[in-house]
DNA sequence: ACACGATAAGGGAACGTTCCCAATCGAAAC
DNA sequence: GTTTCGATTGGGAACGTTCCCTTATCGTGT
């Protein structure tokens, strides 16, 4: 139906391989070759196979960046969306095409199989089974993890500090004059939730400050459960004078609660999250809260993978990305 | 490097015919045989080639996702964003897999040629240049638009009736009493704008309600620029009791704009939206909007689209998507 | 006049599959 | 005992490119 590199060879008078090389390199070509080619591909409307070229050249110019199934959804998700934002964008650029997927299919029977050999590339994002990463690696797959390290040989990771981005947290609400803390830490994966919690407490000990553990509560990261638990603990005599949000989403879901009861923010009850999403300024009153650089992590995850990926050098190895504290209205 | 159909054949000492047929119907194929087959490979570390499986079958089970070049950023806007959600997990679900592109790159001088061959279908969200459409269609690619319609044989379209949207919200607003509305229309697509905008004029004519043009504004569709807008317009002596915005993110600069001013929402001023965005009802008060079912858009172009590839009869032609009012506190 | 290099173009193998067709073999049917 | 049929397997062409190698042509310098 569609037609090839050959009835654009017959019609312009020239080889497949003429054809072939004035689509690669048009400069290369004299000129008259190349008009006459042209005008035969467009007369034709032939458009060169992309499977064809990916099959003998051994490159597809594809990257797949895999969600993690424990992050849904996969798209929205408040963290991850900005850095898939910034890989495709950047990846774009270079020419690469961007493939994703929720690392679900991957334990499918076939799907593990189907994913390998389309891809150039692939970017993980977040915690995975290792048994995922082993099987790419064993293909001779470059791969580069996001938000998430392990010692692998040949394998590249970008993380952040989430345990100091946590203590700047934490030690703002001391600065304040803050002396009881509650804290409502999203059960993400164990090592993010337990570096943010170790944050909360060594703080506090370190300040000679007393935990008290009926404010101290894990839960989904969402709004609605973030309100509930917060709504509960607001109404408490003796409740703390600022909650630590171990996320943005919680933040939010503790600030509605506190204005539903009437509570002025921050002068009753300060609040400070974790991610500086794209709702923190938002809302209002504002929510201060810890930048993470997600843009360095996506255009750093993107880069090396494409220089894995043309075997150039990679400028830094396991890249650990920068926190810093935003005051906004909300402490 | 990579072990081919043709060491598993060795190895296990069946034909690669066979070891083919394994992997394409193991239930196909005697027990013996399989474990064979299957043991061979595992030891070869063997998988398929989809490129070479792509190359004869004519088929890649890709599908891309192209966003307009209007829509920026692409992964994270409000509207897009949870479409595309919503049709990445349809697709993975029929085991296909999911490209995304911001269509700047179809206008590169190859950028248009290599997409085509690799996918078995696209969607297209947003308004697109018809040369691009037609690119596609030429090849005998299925199209789906999203949120766009044109009229082009063959070429299937889900859009939402704007125009009845936007009256939902207008009468809204003249229904809570306001006689005078201001207007905050985010310039999207002329035909989005103006659907929009001529709702806007025609409910306030059927009720006899005067356009005070100096609080009717054009402007892009963000935070900062709906809050400098708002602002300026809400410090006049005689302001709107109520403003229509036509999206979310506007409104929301809107209330923040009132918020920082010492109104109170609703009572001195009304706010309404469009959209139903995450952060709608995240802000406090929560906004009053139109639901627009971006889950049955999504829903519907991932479906369609995996029909057309397969030549199955289609469910429904061009659907257009119902809007709802969700009344919150903003009004 | 001759050699030589640069420029232009073509032939054919190779990439790793799938799938059509044919071949073999044993058992069941007549 | 011959035929038929199903089950199992294999051979080879085809998919549409790229790329290595070769060939032809045409100056250009000596």
């Amino acid at each position: 139906m569609a037609s090839t590199i050959l009835d654009v060879a017959k019609l312009s008078g020239y080889s497949k391989t003429t054809v072939s090389r004035t689509f690669l390199n048009p400069e290369n070509v004299p000129e008259t070759t190349r008009t006459k080619v042209f005008e035969a591909a467009k007369k034709l409307n032939y458009t060169p196979n992309a499977i064809a070229r990916a099959m003998v050249r051994k490159r597809t110019d594809n990257i797949a960046f895999i969600l993690s199934k424990h992050q849904y959804p996969a798209v929205l998700n408040p963290f991850y969306s900005p850095i898939l934002e910034t890989v495709l964008q950047t990846v774009v650029k270079e020419n690469y095409s961007l493939f994703i997927s929720p690392d679900t299919d991957l334990s499918l029977p076939n799907g593990e199989i189907y994913l390998k050999n389309q891809m150039d590339g692939v970017l993980i994002a977040g915690k995975t089974n290792p048994k995922v990463i082993n099987g790419f690696m064993n293909q001779n797959l470059p791969v580069v993890l996001i938000n998430n390290k392990l010692d692998i040989d040949g394998l590249f990771c970008i993380t952040a500090d989430h345990y100091a981005g946590a203590r700047l947290a934490m030690n703002h609400l001391v600065e304040r004059g803050h002396r009881k803390i509650g804290l409502l830490a999203g059960n993400f994966s164990p090592q993010v939730f337990f570096e943010r919690y170790n944050a909360y407490i060594d703080v506090q000990r370190e300040n000679n400050l007393q935990v008290d553990y009926r404010f101290v509560q894990s839960l989904d990261p969402n709004v609605s459960e973030a309100f509930q638990y917060a709504s509960s603990m607001l109404v408490s005599k003796d409740r703390p004078s600022a909650f630590f949000c171990t996320n943005d989403t919680i933040a939010i879901g503790t600030m509605k609660a506190a204005i539903r009861l009437g509570l002025r923010i921050p002068d009753d009850i300060a609040v400070i999250g974790i991610d500086d999403s794209t709702m923190s300024s938002l809302i209002e009153p504002e929510l201060t809260t810890i930048h993470i650089d997600t843009q360095a992590m996506g255009l750093w995850a993107a880069e090396t993978i494409i220089a894995l990926i043309n075997h150039q050098p990679i400028t830094r190895e396991n890249f650990e990305v920068d926190s810093y504290l935003v005051v906004r209205n909300s402490t």
